[in-house]
DNA sequence: TTGTAGGCGTTATCAG
DNA sequence: CTGATAACGCCTACAA
């Protein structure tokens, strides 16, 4: 009924617990009968072995820590789906914490994850890189590795500090260059939250996107949002306060630019007719709105495996460098050519 | 640099490393004073006890283990959500892990948590719930509790396994009370995965609401699918296909229903003019669709908070039973009378 | 009130 | 190749 251990095993193969360890990892110095006899009986008596127990003397824990803003965001739960799937690969657990956005939560959370020793950490979307730096922990005995901790979607420098990113001012850029040639001039940007570093990345891109393609800059068509789909109606509101109001908007994120497209059906403003909207992510739902969202690809899945690959490569003591991964236009419906005003 | 630990501390205050433990765990047996002083010691040091350690000698964790089909699912995103919360409130981690929707991968996936020696198992949307009586594992010492398993949307009779469930017949029922209300005669619907339970159920309410509102059964009007965005231009296709076809349908679950509104709107179908649409979940974005999406809301954070309750509970030897949460419908745009034909 | 000793299940370092 | 033995960091009788 309990739990059979390591020594249950010795006991009924007469042998030594020792022994069986090593016949139980494969260990090169036992003789290959004595293995196959105690892996038989350790499988017939249904024995797993105790993680907590292994992590105790070894300083692993086959464990890496997630804290994300939101699960239900899908670029969050797109991210932590890669991600899980990268780490049971490798036999690997996630430890999972959600911040709601706070910074104060997501220290916090991180660590309680590195109480857990974790054997590495992953942020998405952190809204407190700055500070990781002093929190570095959990270190190794032997090696001296600390546990690395993966930003995605953010960055901060220091040492074993690295991150997955996407490049959000080239998505940016080339979503608005797309609009310029479908023909707008007067193209706007529902910014994200406020204190997100992907936020500013993709703010900057628009503004490179706005002269690059030989516009003005119209600060009044820079409005703020928190990649929420609460702030679709709102963002439309203001936009058509504008006077010479813009032809296309292009969002921080789906969620924005799917809240958008509610708030123009409701408001009789046609997609892309009167307004063409551009979202980023290309998450799962983008391609079932009504029109079906223009919008930035980000791999997201991918970025959630770089990122247990990365703290895997640092855990072995392999080179590991910053990753940059780039993003792709998704050509849909939300955004065509504007329409000639009728006098 | 290297971690503090107690015996650090005891060495620092010239006490036993018990002494630290005691105080540090608001022991009754130790002096006010000495327990100050070693709490702010410890404090100052910035210890943090190893929960691993901890770990291996209470036979507890502070962690629960969270099999989910697919964090993608909003539904699934929303449940994990309020688990992590409640968990995190009573000092618990998630460790989490993701079947694909495969009963032998969730199988796996709960071993590996189990592994880690989670104090308790909650399964969100179980594939294999008959599976989980064999794998009770992970007996306390003293107490002889087995960890608790909670499944969310699913139900197993055994020993330790509790449930927390919707409604799902009710819910059903009432959508299709209420289509009827509206003079809706030919009533389809668009079933979930085949292996969940919560498939069986709503179709079973779904019935139940066709023979209560006088209705014929009409087996032709039940179409297979999964519960995806992707059933909907199938689901679609299948529906005009019938002969007599129907005027409105009723999803499995709000993904499937924005997937055939979307489908729908590119056909040229109007909703709910020519076609009525009802989901269930109440997802976020079921009220960004256009139209509004009417749907059966499940409490899904609620969910996630029973289920980790649930798991204290036992954990705390006090009572504990199955829950059912009662499911409402949410009235928005996506179904209305249906429309005199043309002749 | 405090210290001592034993142990939780494994791995790792030694001798044999 | 195998078997004692000592950790790993913490908790908890039991003894003082």
């Amino acid at each position: 009924m309990s739990p059979v251990s390591i020594v249950d095993i010795a006991r009924l193969a007469h042998v030594s617990p020792s022994t069986v360890s090593r016949a139980l990892q494969d260990h090169p110095r036992i003789s290959p009968e004595r293995r196959a006899e105690i892996q038989m009986l350790a499988e017939r008596l249904g024995y797993r072995p105790s993680q907590v127990a292994r992590g105790l003397v070894t300083g692993r824990t086959r464990t890496f820590g997630v804290v994300a803003t939101d699960v239900t965001d899908p670029f969050v739960a797109e991210v932590l789906k890669g991600a899980e799937a990268a780490a049971r690969e490798s036999g690997y657990g996630l430890l999972f914490a959600m911040s709601n956005r706070s910074p104060v939560l997501e220290i916090e959370a991180a660590e309680v994850l590195l109480d857990h020793q974790v054997d590495g950490l992953i942020v998405i979307s952190s809204r407190a890189p700055e500070q990781y730096g002093v929190l570095a922990r959990g270190v190794d005995r032997e090696t001296g590795v600390l546990a690395p901790l993966v930003l995605v979607n953010n960055e901060h420098a220091g040492a074993n500090i690295f991150s997955v990113r996407n490049d959000n001012e080239g998505g940016a850029r080339e979503a608005v260059t797309y609009l310029r040639h479908l023909g707008h001039r007067r193209i706007a940007f529902i910014a994200g939250p406020a204190g997100g570093r992907s936020s500013g990345e993709r703010l900057a891109g628009y503004r490179q996107g706005i002269l690059a393609n030989g516009l003005g800059p119209a600060p009044e068509l820079v409005l703020s949002g928190a990649g929420l789909l609460e702030d679709g109606p709102c963002a439309l509101d203001a936009l058509l306060g504008v006077a010479d109001p813009p032809t296309a908007v292009m969002c921080y994120n789906d969620l924005a630019a799917i809240g958008l497209l509610a708030a123009a059906a409701r408001a009789g403003v046609r997609v892309p007719g009167a307004l063409s909207v551009i979202g980023y992510d290309n998450i799962p739902l983008s391609a079932y709105t009504v029109p079906a969202l223009t919008t930035v690809e980000q791999p997201k899945a991918a970025m959630g495996r770089e990122a247990v690959t990365l703290c895997l490569r640092v855990l072995c003591g392999e080179s590991a460098a910053n990753i940059v991964l780039q993003g792709q236009l998704i050509v849909r419906e939300s955004a065509g050519p504007p329409q000639l005003k009728r006098s």
